[in-house]
DNA sequence: CGTTCCGTTTACGTCAACGTCATCTCCCCT
DNA sequence: AGGGGAGATGACGTTGACGTAAACGGAACG
């Protein structure tokens, strides 16, 4: 219980992430890990946002974006405005996401008619083949 | 009958694309258009595969994976093997493509979740500075 | 004491898919 | 002759997310 900290090897391990990254995610403030000396000490709130971060990536968002939803989830949620302006810009990246969502659907859709017709074809030189 | 050929101009116009882009994916021989001199002179053939191209391009296809799919198709676009090697690539793709969906539908679920809790306090608080 | 690791910083390199100049050549119009 | 466009050819710029190399520091091992 004591043992919260995490150096830079056991996190990459953990997560498989390379260190350069973790150090990466840092300058761009994702990740604030405290410093022992030089070295850096990840505590379980970097472990939590690094889970976040790196479901934010298979989701296809951006570094950027993923610090936006990073500091949408701990930003101080005492006062009104700030809380007023994370919403707006979750309403935002939601709509952005289902915009994307209806892309992708629509591409889906475009590569199935494609992979039904290609099948088709297939079918077609087969039988011919065979005859 | 005759004019089969068009210019960069006219490519252009009807595909909505930049003269930018077309001698790019000429200098990635996803084109080949014949030459008057210096200017290009887009075939039929160069319609049929930037028509592909763009599709590919809304698949999320990266151009070399285009390249080689369009190069799959020419080598022998009779033989079924290559067709059903196509047909292979494409499906792998549409499973991407609906897992990708798959996660995009549950961050959107997540964020959706987030918002209203951000409301709801945001709610709380205007209800506690009116009394 | 020397070597081997792990870790740090700084800084330049990379890949995709073009965008954005800067120049240059032709051709047409008046 | 002068001007205006369209098109061509370099060549450098851009963005995002790191990779990679150089150079250094401290601890641990034998």
């Amino acid at each position: 219980m004591a043992d919260n900290l995490m150096g830079i090897r056991e996190m990459c391990d953990a997560f498989d992430v390379t260190p350069r990254a973790l150090r990466f995610y840092e300058s761009k403030e994702l990740l604030s890990p405290i410093r022992e000396g030089t070295r850096r000490l990840f505590t379980k709130r970097d472990r939590a946002r690094l889970k976040l971060i790196l479901r934010g990536k298979r989701f296809g968002f951006s570094l950027e974006e993923i610090r936006q939803l990073l500091d949408l989830y701990d930003e101080d949620p005492t006062q009104v405005t700030q809380l007023t302006r994370t919403t707006e810009i979750a309403r935002e990246r939601l709509a952005q996401m289902e915009s994307q969502r209806a892309e992708l659907d629509e591409a889906i859709a475009e590569l199935k008619e494609q992979l039904a017709w290609g099948e088709q074809v297939i079918e077609a030189r087969r039988r011919e083949t065979a005859a």
